[in-house]
DNA sequence: CGCATTGTTCGATGGTCGTCGAACAGTACG
DNA sequence: CGTACTGTTCGACGACCATCGAACAATGCG
């Protein structure tokens, strides 16, 4: 049983409806998208790299809902929070989702 | 350009932002992984075998979400509907998450 | 210390969703 | 024709969600 940290779920409590339902919002899973091809960055770089033009509180509410969905994790570096994906617990979950959602066509890109 | 018939869209039309909302509920993703194991059935069957206690029009109106996202296809045979998996088209959209999804543990069996 | 930067938290608001029962429609069977 | 069965449609209701601005907290920089 791995210990949860009160930010993280556990990769025993990863379940699937919160995760699909965490990557149902095109803000979220355009988040997820390009975490996967960017990899480890901070909120406001990533915000940008997604395309994202909404406000910094509301990104911080899709970051919270991907975080406690486990499907991404949040390490501490100065003023800034650095996000990157749980692939490994992803997996252990849901083998191969993770994989389906990140390399399918951003499809006709939506204005999000 | 496949022609849509107003009930199904066309598999050019599928979206995966909806169709991850449309498997996010827990009621339609059970639908979704009976409906692989079984195969083409009618509602009241379908909804039996996935052991949803809800009521017949909460069901229907499951059925119609998981229809739209273009995830199930309705076939009419005498007074039933046969659903079944569009699996090709789903594949053409998003390779491997309907996999990915079905074979995925029910997980800590979540009474819906 | 003062200021800028980075994110979070807190209401509030408007919209969407899941659920139900009741009423309706279509088909099959005597 | 009448009854039964299967499923849809129609409000209605309560809950949840995405969004925002404002206020706050924490760190780094001069």
């Amino acid at each position: 049983m791995t210990a949860s940290d009160g930010l993280h779920p556990a990769t025993e409590d990863i379940r699937l409806p919160t995760v699909l339902a965490a990557l149902a919002d095109p803000a979220r899973l355009a988040t997820v998208q390009t975490l996967a091809q960017v990899g480890e960055s901070a909120c406001t770089q990533l915000q940008e790299a997604a395309g994202l033009s909404i406000s910094r509180s509301t990104f911080s509410h899709h970051q919270k809902v991907l975080r406690e969905a486990g499907i991404i994790s949040v390490r501490i570096h100065g003023t800034q929070r650095l996000l990157s994906l749980r692939r490994t617990d992803l997996d252990a979950c849901c083998p191969g989702l993770l994989d389906a959602v990140t390399s399918a066509r951003a499809d006709s890109p939506q204005p999000v």
